[in-house]
DNA sequence: ATGTCACATCTAATGTGA
């Protein structure tokens, strides 16, 4: 299975791009976040055309993710199903070829120190316990997305100026870190160790020019996956093509799934 | 230095969110 994670800021502006990209890349799985739009807005026939089933969860202007898959999907949730009364539409689960594929837009956050900020943490906490709650041992199963937090010094690409920065605080590292302990892997950064891999660039300031990056798209898998992890990459080339999302796409490989 | 996008709204310039 090939995978892959995306964050469009915006399927309806991204769509020529984003259905360029599936018709020359082909992956397996391609979870997508940021689509803004509703439901019955996603353009989903044409990915169907292209030979994908599609999953939503989406909401009007803000948010929203999805998940494409060439094999058909099954048990679709949306939400963290807990007791929160939560609208905003930041998470999506189905199955697809056996495998459990998990899709967060974890909240930005805003400011350090913010009511957003706050959510932000207490959102990420709700998934841990989500994946508590979820989660089987030896079972094959991941989580990607666009999580918001650069988790080391080597996923940004000035650690001094962005020492207790949104994105890079000690309270969001950890929190990220408490998801991850359920029994997951980093994968990129396991296929990848010591590598600088971005997956965003601000639109301002030239900053992908300058390659002032942050890794903040992750894919996250249990055990039994992370065996069979074959290869990664983050796609630069789509960022630096022409209307360009803010993220790029991190494809991950498994074989023999 | 501010530098950019996407989306919504009293369809044109502005606010929000990132």
């Amino acid at each position: 299975m090939r995978l892959a994670t995306w964050n469009v800021n915006g399927i309806r502006a991204r769509h020529a791009v984003v259905l360029e990209w599936l018709e020359a890349r082909r992956p397996d799985v391609l979870c997508l976040q940021e689509t803004k739009v509703e439901d019955d807005k996603f353009p989903a026939l044409a990915y169907r055309a292209l030979g994908y089933d599609v999953a939503l969860c989406g909401q009007k202007s803000y948010n929203g993710v999805a998940i494409l898959s060439r094999a058909p999907l099954c048990d679709v949730t949306r939400g963290l199903g807990d007791a929160v009364d939560d609208p905003q539409a930041r998470f999506l689960a189905a199955t697809a070829a056996g495998v459990r594929v998990m899709t967060a837009y974890v909240p930005n956050g805003e400011a350090v120190g913010s009511d957003k900020f706050v959510f932000k943490l207490a959102w990420l906490e709700r998934l841990r316990a989500h994946l508590e709650r979820h989660l089987r041992p030896g079972a094959a199963a991941l989580l990607c997305g666009d999580f918001n937090v650069a988790p080391a010094e080597l996923d940004v690409w000035e650690p001094r100026v962005f020492a207790g920065k949104l994105l890079f605080t000690l309270d969001e590292r950890a929190a990220l870190e408490r998801v991850k302990a359920v029994g997951l892997v980093d994968v990129v950064r396991a296929l990848h160790p010591g590598a600088r891999l971005y997956t965003w660039w601000d639109y301002q300031a030239g900053a992908f020019g300058r390659d002032e990056g942050l890794r903040l798209d992750h894919v996250y898998v249990t055990p039994a996956l992370a065996a069979r992890a074959a290869a990664a990459e983050v796609d630069r080339a789509t960022r630096a093509g022409k209307q360009p999302s803010d993220h790029a796409p991190v494809i991950v490989t498994f074989r023999d799934v």
